[in-house]
This record gives C-alpha cells, structure tokens and sequence, in this order.
DNA sequence: GAGAATGATTTCTT
DNA sequence: AAGAAATCATTCTC
C-alpha cells in the first residue's frame, strides 16, 4: 500500500520525461488545462491495475474489460511498451551473442556432399561411388559391400530428415503458439510487436542449435560409415585368377605398345569385373614392373605367347572369333 | 613372421 | 589428362 503512490509516482515521471507519447495523451484531452485531472486519471488507472489480482476473477474480468476500453489505455500501453523495451535491451544487449553460423555452414555443406541433405541420387552419393570404384576388387562381395554402404547411407538420410522435419514442425507450432498466447498477452501487459518478434527469433536460435547437433551427430554417422568403408579401399583384395590371366592375355599380345585405349580399357573391365580405373592402375603397375626387371617376367611372357599363339592357331583351325583379344596377335 | 607380390595412391613429368 | 615412378598397405607364399 505503501508502495503504490511510489510506483505511480515514478512511472508518472518516466511517463512525463522520457515518452512524449503519454504526455502527449496527456495534454492533448479534451478539456485542456487540468493537468491534475490527468495524473488523477492514470494514478487510477494504475491503481486498478495494481490490484487487479486481489480481485475475483469476475471482478477481475469486469475491471480488465473496463481498462480495455478505457481511453487512456493506448497511450499507457505504449510507454509500459517503451520502458520495457528500453530495460530489457539493455539486459540483452549484454547476453545476446550471435553464434557463428561457419560451422553450420560446414555442416550443410558436407551433409549436401555426402548426399544426405539434398536432392536422392538414386541413394548414391559421390562418396559411395568413390567406395565402390576404390573397393573394386572380386565383382560380388564389392557389390554386396556397396549396397550395404548405400543402404546404411539411405538409413541415416532417411533418420535426418524425418527428425529434422520433426523439428521443424514443433519450431513452428511452438512458434505459433507463443505468438498467440503474447497476442493474447499483449491486451493485458505491455508486449509490444517488436518484442514478440524478437521472442520468435529466439525460439528460432533455440531451435536451429537443436537442428545443428542433430547435423552435427548426423555427420559424425556418416563420417563413421565412410570410413569403415573408405578405409577398406586399402584392404585390397587381390583379382582373381581369371582376370589377371585376361589382363596378363592382353598385356603380353601387346607388349610392343601395352597401353589399351579407353575402349579396351572398358572391354578388359566388362571381362574382369573390374573398374575402368583399376585397369588403368593394373597396367600402370604392370608396365613399371615389367620394365623394371624385364628379366623376372620372361618366363611369364613365354608362356602367355604360347597361350595366345595356341588361341589364335585355335581360331583360324575352327574358324572361330571366340575369346580372340580385340586386337590381333603380335607376339613380342 | 619375413619377404615377395600386388592393387591403390601420390607425386612428378610430359 | 595420361602415364611414369615412387611409395603405401595389404595379401600371399614360404
């Protein structure tokens, strides 16, 4: 009780130095010249406030109903708004850090990279076709390997999305409902527009920092798919014996000029069941080996001449094209 | 288990 | 960009 005439007594003030709009209000009324009159009127209006929670609640109702209307209302209303506005920003100012959006940014980047955000390439990202092309290696357990990558890809983007669409949608309702019930809010105590949007902003941070270490751990999962099978393009498996002897076949036929054009390259992948690129590094390898220690190879060489010497011997004696390489035989 | 063989990767050259 | 050369890392063979 005591407090009160205190409490009218400084807002009357703020009122009067600091928000020309309530002494606006104030001095533009109809009568004009009371001024006395007029902090009567608002020391009323603020005592009713005061008390309206001692109030039953139809008192109460009847007595908000009757603020609601009151003329004055409007221009109280916008100072509350405006002493409220200006000691809150100067508590925010302080603990309103904008968080840097770099990582963010990575992490979108990456999720977008892997083929976890973004548009489905047939559940196939640049990664998991660099997997399969580094795994190469016996045709079946590559492809097994691949769709079991794929299949554990699809898995963690289908996760990501359904949680992040969860999000989204408790953001926006959660949004909307604070929104209203601040509306709702606002007929009664000072919430200004400017505040309810500053409110939606942060849920919105709230929730995007949800959203990011849901990215954050959905990159970590997809760090730890891609390793384990990345890292397993190093634990080669060596070809089988049929392709080394059809890679050997062409390599020995050729050995003036071992160096297969693209076509071949394809037609010598199709027939191994391996890479276009595996096939570039198996001649690669095989020409700089060969070359380094002619010697060693010899025996090797002897006996795929024979081989496709006996072949060709073979094809002209039965008229038979089958197996015959691409490219006619020129025994070193 | 050591060393050879081999497929893949990296770096340099053309 | 393709290939040579060096090197790495794994697998095979003894």
């Amino acid at each position: 009780m005591d407090d009160q005439p205190r409490l009218m007594h400084s807002t009357h003030g703020v009122g009067m130095a600091g928000h020309p709009g309530l002494a606006q209000h104030m001095q533009d009324g109809t009568g004009g010249a009371d001024g006395e009159g007029r902090k009567q009127d608002i020391g009323d209006i603020l005592q009713q406030i005061m008390t309206i929670t001692d109030q039953s609640l139809d008192e109460a109702q009847a007595r908000k109903h009757a603020l609601n209307c009151h003329r004055m209302k409007p221009a109280l209303f916008n100072v509350l708004c405006e002493i409220k506005e200006k000691t809150v920003l100067s508590i925010r100012g302080a603990q309103e850090e904008e968080p840097p959006d770099a990582q963010l940014m990575r992490l979108d980047n990456m999720l977008l990279a892997e083929g976890v955000s973004g548009p489905e390439k047939g559940g196939g990202s640049a990664a998991a076709a660099a997997a399969a092309a580094a795994a190469g290696g016996g045709g079946s357990d590559n492809s097994v390997e691949h769709s079991d990558y794929r299949a554990k890809l699809s898995q963690i983007r289908q996760i990501y999305h359904t949680e992040l669409e969860k999000y989204e949608q408790a953001c926006n309702e959660f949004t909307t409902h604070v929104m209203n019930l601040l509306r709702e809010q606002s007929r009664t105590r000072p919430i200004s527009p400017k505040e309810i949007e500053r409110m939606v902003g942060i849920i919105h941070r709230k929730f995007s920092s949800i959203q990011m270490q849901l990215k954050q751990s959905t990159c970590e999962a997809v760090m730890i798919l891609r390793s384990r099978f990345l890292d397993a393009r190093r634990k080669r498996r060596n070809f089988n014996k049929q392709a080394t002897e059809i890679l050997n076949e062409y390599f020995y036929s050729h050995l003036s000029n071992p160096y297969p054009s693209e076509e071949a390259k394809e037609e010598l992948g199709k027939k191994c069941s391996i890479t276009v690129s595996q096939v570039s590094n198996w001649f690669g390898n095989k020409r700089i080996r060969y070359k380094k220690n002619i010697g060693k190879f010899q025996e090797e060489a002897n006996m795929y001449a024979a081989k496709t010497a006996a072949t060709a011997t073979n094809v002209s004696t039965h008229g038979s094209q089958a197996n015959s390489p691409s490219t006619p035989n020129s025994p070193c």
